[in-house]
DNA sequence: TTGCATACATAAGATCTTTATGTATATATT
DNA sequence: AATATATACATAAAGATCTTATGTATGCAA
């Protein structure tokens, strides 16, 4: 993920978001999404992706739907409603951190 | 700090950047100083401050200069020539990053 | 047939943090 | 006088998240 560690902990709001905004869409399709729309900046790995994927769906936020598209399997994530709830929340917390962030670092300027 | 791991890797340079503004700095102080500045928001705590500043200065990015104050012991950190250098490098770092979250998080606005 | 893209998965190790604990002095409260 | 709070440092165990490496398998293009 963009070599950074600040990244870390923004994966599973950066996926509930997408698919607030999605559907539903799965693993394979998340990574190029965010590819796309980062421009190449973030790119999620597999070893970050489907550890995460699967520990949202064990907490009750995603529920998964396995399809076989050109005989390739595909596994459709989509928000539960407490996940729907929990995204809510999570981007209020995402906004509250970097405003915070914002705060520290641009003492001069307001946002 | 905040209970939201977001903060995950920022800690470094916001350490870094505080240190740009204020010359020299002991561990307490920016503790409070963090504190005060995001209203509370942030509290850092010494379990992650410490081991942070020791890796820092251990990569030679800060100096030390041990004091005695009031009979109480102080540590005051300094940048140090590449310290300074390398604190550009993570605000850069730190605002592409912001950047990138709001493209993900508010793909309508521009900021 | 070799390589690249698609599509999933996991395990070992690295990194950063929380939580808990420890030492010690200074000051305010009861 | 005793207790609590603030100041000031430190580290160690456990937890969370991620990287890197590896594995399986299909489809398509060179």
């Amino acid at each position: 993920m963009a070599k950074s560690n600040l990244y870390k902990g923004s994966l599973t709001t950066i996926i509930l978001k997408l698919l607030s905004e999605h559907d539903k869409m799965y693993g394979y399709e998340i990574t190029q999404k965010v590819k796309a729309l980062t421009k190449g900046e973030l790119q999620i790995t597999e070893g970050a992706l489907y550890p995460s994927l699967h520990k949202l769906e064990a907490e009750g936020l995603l529920e998964v739907d396995v399809a076989k598209v050109d005989n390739r399997l595909r596994k459709y994530y989509k928000l539960t409603e407490k996940g729907t709830t929990e995204t809510v929340n999570k981007l209020d917390e995402l906004e509250r951190y970097i405003a915070t962030l914002q705060t520290l670092i641009n003492p001069k300027l307001s946002y």
